[in-house]
DNA sequence: CGGAAGGTGACAGCCAGGTGACAGCTGGCA
DNA sequence: TGCCAGCTGTCACCTGGCTGTCACCTTCCG
């Protein structure tokens, strides 16, 4: 599968760029939009993730451009504002589906893959481990059947978790995902929640530390 | 994906409908209540694009007996007045999403991508969750037997989120579904709506906070 | 045994969300 | 037309809990 990101933020492209490519997907990047017009003239993306504030051409050109010669790539929309009259005005342009930011990485990359599989079966995305269920569409974390009332920050490092499918994630990758890319690089916040949703988690554990490299889903 | 267009302005629904078409829809369309109603039982469709002013039979009547029928097929309601009232009273017949004209034409597609796109609870004539029981189509709601006084907006907020059947739904979504679409951003009506309604809804709680994502009916 | 990595509990600031008072609007009615 | 009542939005203020920091402890490993 093939993504554009057009994204003039030189660090927010590369991270989520990253993302995809560690899910296999294979990704070009754009930062302005002269070159994302150019590059989806040569190419033909999935899936194009378009930053509204676009310096050059601007992401509502290049969506009503793509929209009016019916390219087959889906869109998603990317803006700074929050606002309920920007959504609108962003599905009205045609894009497929629209994200404020900030936004949680993981979220976006969930996007992204839901956008890829084409329209037609529902997604009804779950992530888990064992007796351990997460539903993030619902916002909701079972273990056992049991309920568990994760914060946001827990329940958005667990996700990030369950979506590295066992591969130990460093603090510093959790930091630039699940918290602002701008966070204080001596921060120890991370710990501090992932000992707290440790505690939630309960018994066996299955959030495990591998020593200099990061935390893990998973087995012993 | 298959959709009927029920619109008595000829020029409008084949506008619609040209545009549907060259996104890969099946469309048909019907100019007046009494074709809607026999296309609507010789086909299933996925979703109905309903004019309210429909010559013959009114769109509400068709609205109420997709429901009372436990029609699968999405319901997106158009109507010439633009007032609250209106959208209230077309979500409240069971309507899944609303638009007052003049519309934005590819907001109206993005809308029914979205329709499409919707896991599908089916729709039902009845809403509900534990003890309490919301009727649309006569507007009465109770709770352990016991009738609600609820205003307008409050029965279209908890309508909203019955059929969001346990997923969060953000104070942004409510404003662009169940208020005007040109609502203020920074409104806090939802706020005082949501806490008008929780009052009434008494005890225990049904209507939960999610922090950062929204409302959600459910347990704990 | 010493140093570095990682864990833990206490604490405080801050902000999302809740609440109550109030006022404007609207629609019904005489 | 003027009055009244109920609905709905705004505003100011409050609060509870989430989250980051810090100090100190434990564990691991050369």
């Amino acid at each position: 599968m093939r993504v554009l990101i057009a994204e003039d933020d030189d660090r927010l492209a590369r991270a989520v760029a990253a993302g995809l490519l560690r899910r296999g997907m294979t990704v070009d990047v754009a930062l302005d939009g002269g070159s994302a017009l150019a590059q989806l003239a040569a190419t033909a993306y999935d899936v194009v993730v378009l930053d509204r504030d676009l310096p050059g051409v601007p992401g509502d050109d290049i969506c009503r451009h793509l929209v009016a010669t019916r390219s087959p790539s889906r869109i998603l929309m990317l803006t700074a504002a929050r606002s309920v009259r920007d959504r609108v005005e962003g599905l009205g342009l045609g894009a497929d589906d629209y994200l404020p930011k900030p936004f949680d990485f993981t979220e976006l990359v969930a996007r992204i893959q839901a956008l890829a599989r084409r329209p037609g079966a529902p997604v009804r995305d779950e992530l888990g481990y064992a007796d351990l269920v997460l539903d993030p569409g619902r916002r909701t974390a079972t273990r056992a059947g049991r309920k568990l009332a994760l914060n946001p920050k827990e329940f958005a490092v667990l996700a990030y978790l369950l979506r590295a499918d066992g591969r130990p994630v460093s603090a510093e990758e959790l930091l630039e995902h699940v918290w602002d890319s701008a966070a204080d690089p001596f921060t120890t916040t991370v710990k501090t929640t992932v000992g707290r949703l440790r505690a939630k988690l309960g018994d066996p554990p299955v959030l495990h530390t591998v020593r200099d490299s990061g935390y893990r889903i998973g087995a012993e």
